[in-house]
DNA sequence: GCAAAAGTGTTTGGGATACACCCATGC
DNA sequence: GCATGGGTGTATCCCAAACACTTTTGC
């Protein structure tokens, strides 16, 4: 291919969506800009992608940097989400974002770069960039992979219970879900089984643990929910 | 942020993968290549794209002068599909590809610098760089959104009969469905309504033409098949 | 009248939804 | 014994799947 001026291609930068949860429902990782353009906002993890390497790659990098956090040991789970490329959603220059979400589970953030910290996805600060749309859509595509995947294995520990699990989709969906319903469907998909544990805490009665058959993405036949 | 190095950005390319009907069932767009790599080999429309364009404008100045079509005029439907970055994918040096997946109907090349043509999904030549996967992706995905959105209506005409819905769903889906089923199932989900002009073909009785309610996608609360 | 595609209903099984009470524990 | 969360079953409705014959037309 020839080009009478030369090729100039756009910035390509990554940023990924890490979701966990806790106490208080679904959260997301975020930094706080040290530097211009929004300094000192609030922005997801990420940064410049230089050629020779994956997108993938460089997003470790930036993510283990700025966050401290390792999306390789840390999230049980990641995924390509959207490429966002619009000229203007970066005041210094057109810059490309591939961008990734994934899941983890009482991630906390060391040696960082940057001020990192989870925060709630119903109560966000304001926000760099184009970043409030691009979580907006990560929850959404994993509200959708709750439905169709195995997913939820991803924001849970390696034995859990029934109430837990219940609490995840929850958090997820952001709507209650019937307790019998859910236990009953939720068991015949086949996708965990029952150990010999239970889990006591408190003055009530112990739950249950139960474990994930695969801890890998699988599609469902049946839709959940 | 500061670099040692100039920052070099991977080269971003943009491909596009059309796919349409035709009584050889579904097909998609390919161009063949005039230069190497690959020179002779058939690969996906697309090309460079440059800073201050977004990508699906890069796209369709590419789909037109290599390929002849207007993504614009001749698809009716067309969403990002991923981003393929592996640094091997091209042997010029690394290229990261922003690929789209549109759906139109009786497109006819014209004007294009390179030869382009359609070919069966289910007989593809062999293809340049990694864009048999790309179209296999894509081939999932179109599939996967034909059962939870009105996307067929990308594929046909805008009067049609249930006879050609049918058969829309049964090249994309790849199996055969079954006719009062699909029809029972189609009908409640009240996307089509019916015209009150009838389609004359041969020696057999006229069918009914129907037409989508709207042209624009929309997703289903009860997904189909 | 015959070939060719259009059009049409019923039965059956399984999953979705709605819904309320007893159980095991710590204090 | 009481407060707290864990655990369980049934009835109803709707949808999915299986399945074959009549209708309308051109020749």
């Amino acid at each position: 291919m020839k080009y009478t001026k030369p090729y100039q291609p756009p910035t390509v930068t990554v940023d990924a969506v890490v979701f966990q949860l806790s106490d208080s429902g679904l959260e997301v990782l975020l930094t706080k800009r040290s530097e211009e353009p929004f300094k000192d906002s609030w922005a997801l993890p990420g940064g410049y992608s230089a050629q020779g390497e994956t997108t993938l790659e460089a997003l470790a990098i930036k993510v283990k940097s700025k966050a401290g956090v390792n999306i390789h040991e840390d999230l049980k789970y990641i995924e390509q989400l959207y490429t966002f490329d619009s000229v203007a959603r970066d005041p210094r220059g057109h810059a490309v974002s591939v961008t990734y979400m994934g899941c983890g589970l009482n991630i906390t953030p060391v040696d960082s770069s940057e001020e990192a910290a989870f925060f709630s996805v119903d109560n966000l600060p304001s926000l760099a960039y184009d970043h409030a749309n691009i979580i907006s859509y990560a929850h959404q595509r994993l509200s959708a992979k709750l439905t169709y995947t195995n997913a939820v294995y991803g924001l849970l520990p390696k034995r859990f219970t029934l109430t837990q699990l219940q609490t995840a989709y929850e958090a997820v969906f952001g709507r209650d879900l019937d307790k019998r319903n859910f236990r009953k469907k939720f068991l015949s998909l086949e996708l965990i089984h029952e150990t010999s544990e239970m889990f006591r805490e408190g003055a009530h009665r112990p739950a249950r643990l139960y474990e994930f058959n695969k801890q890998k993405l699988e599609s469902l036949t049946r839709s959940f929910d």
